[in-house]
DNA sequence: TTGAAAGCGATACCAC
DNA sequence: GTGGTATCGCTTTCAA
């Protein structure tokens, strides 16, 4: 239940609190001391002696006298979504390596919630945060960057021009899912998504159609927009496939991972079988998608990239780096085919 | 990029700094301010005047002056397994709601990183900690409760009495998952394991003995320790199922979800059937389990009750009032059956 | 290379 | 109810 200060170990050491101060901030270099202008001599005794007494630095301390906190908050919907779990496991790793702390924490789709949490970041002197805002965030986040604390997007775009973002390109991503169908012998494509108009599901559909478009089955596009809840979700997606075997449909593209489970659901439920009555192009990751060789087709979205272009935006933006340019980082979703005979899965594109 | 201080808010409303301390830390009671002796109309005053200059609390200011930082830390080793990711998301609410901010971070399986951690957050005077620990953490962990941090640890024990402890009986689980099995007519069960001796393991393998004893199916029991690699482990799977089948074996109970997945892929390669060839008991979530129904029977532990329970009890430890007996908590696993009919799921014990 | 001393912004303690 | 002021532990000039 100690407390050892700098000022203990600059009296046990015989030196001022400026030269503890010194060696205890020093950067190892190559060799020994480089940053710090102090005798190698003095700084290995501080060091030991720091040692013995079990000093720790006073974080709280030092961020309130630097200004600076080395750390960065990180706010997602959900954290136990496996899409953020995994962003946020790559930004901690990096985070660690570069000698910053990450606070964490969930929106849970409330605004009022992101607001509160942001308040709280900036209370922290956080120097930066990285977002996967909610929709009607803007408000929130304004308040962050109007208070100097950089703050890049992910996931989901927002409007503002303070922010960073990285986000992945959901358009190409509807593309690509309908060109592979194509290159598979395809013509008859169906998509099912969501009433609720985000984004990321838009720019898919908006992909899914100008694909098909462009080959000419402007007819053939059939985009069905259920309930988000699961339940109805469940029954609309039967009651699609039922129709879908009467019009003869070959495949569908299936652009969240519930839809996708909804859809298994529903093949189960009607008796179907994947590659006889239908083929699929799902989307994110599930255990189910690797079941079997080759993988079922699915767009995933680069998400250790994501956390690396993020949390190295945001870094430019605490150093007031980033051009305009480099504040928008577009990425490609990939699409994982394969693994057959023993063949890892890939990625492809098309 | 302003810096509204306490000092700005107390010249602008025309009091003192400690009335304005005292008002932005006063608690609503019921009605208006409660524990703190100010006059309602100077409250009033101030708070206005703090918000219409925009006015945070420096959170290092404050922790570095009262000791408190308001904050605990929860130490995975990996943040991105939904095991954890659930028990991280319940955490972060619940500590949301009781004001407290929280500092996430993996150790990815490494004593080193482990301690260093330790340090980091020692160093950002956290109030406590939540660990699920990593082989030979206890070290980096002794240290955090002998300067006084209070350390509750879950998933996984760890020698130490200094610890608070939530953790899920896994002989019980092992048990339950073969007494099911009985249940259903079976007796040729067989287990497959890691070599690795961590004690979830270990625990549910004993289960499984202590059940096939207690039944009088001591010559049965069959418990396969294969290799931890993946390739490796693919391997010990297929073949033990090839001999299996010579043998007329039953059932399978797969201890961890990575066995299971191998179990899945083991059963395509071979080309065998999960009802008709053998019956499974799986452990943790997948989508796989609940692709037909009913679903496959496993075995889950109550995430939300760990987080509950470890936060509950990191708060006692905090306020120096849990008692020997609180500091030992032990939850029981859940096995999950059925869903049958349009029947959810449900628990069942055995 | 080294050290003295001035704060960072809030809380705690004590007077009034 | 209210206000002065001494810290909390560290970083940061500025001199020596």
């Amino acid at each position: 239940m100690k407390k050892v200060t700098i000022r203990d170990v600059a009296r046990e050491a015989g030196v001022s609190v400026t030269l503890v101060s010194f060696v205890m901030n020093a950067k190892m270099g190559k060799d020994g001391r480089l940053d710090c202008p102090v005798n190698p001599n003095t700084a290995a005794r501080v060091l030991d002696v720091a040692k013995r007494l079990g000093y720790r630095r006073n974080n709280a301390a030092a961020s309130l006298r630097s200004g600076r906190s080395h750390s960065i908050a990180v706010i997602v919907s959900d954290l136990a979504n496996p899409f953020f779990a995994e962003i946020c496991r790559n930004i901690e790793n990096l985070a660690y390596n570069a000698g910053y702390t990450v606070i964490f924490a969930s929106s849970e789709e409330s605004p009022e919630k992101l607001a509160h949490l942001v308040e709280t970041m900036v209370g922290y002197n956080v120097e930066g945060l990285i977002v996967a805002p909610c929709l009607g965030g803007e408000r929130a986040l304004e308040r962050a960057t109007s208070v100097g604390i950089p703050t890049v997007l992910i996931d989901r775009d927002l409007p503002g021009d303070s922010f960073g973002r990285v986000l992945v390109d959901n358009v190409d991503a509807g593309v690509m899912a309908t060109k592979y169908l194509f290159h598979q012998g395809f013509g008859k494509i169906e998509m099912i998504s969501y009433k609720l108009g985000v984004t990321s599901l838009t720019d898919r559909e908006h992909g899914y159609s100008m694909a098909m478009e462009d080959a000419g089955l402007e007819d053939e596009i059939r985009l069905h927009r259920i309930e988000y809840d699961a339940d109805a979700a469940k029954k609309g997606v039967i009651e699609i496939f039922k129709d879908a075997l009467k019009r003869g449909t070959e495949a569908f593209i299936l652009p969240t991972k519930k839809l996708a489970m909804y859809s298994f659901n529903a093949l189960n439920v009607l008796g179907l079988n994947l590659p006889k009555d239908f083929s699929f192009v799902c989307f994110d990751e599930s255990d189910i998608y690797d079941l079997k060789k080759p993988v079922i087709p699915h767009v995933v979205q680069p998400l250790a990239e994501i956390a690396e272009k993020s949390f190295t935006l945001l870094r430019k933006m605490v150093d007031s780096a980033a051009t305009e340019e480099e504040k928008n980082v577009t990425l490609k979703a990939k699409l994982i085919l394969g693994g057959r005979f023993g063949v890892q899965p890939t990625e492809a594109s098309f």
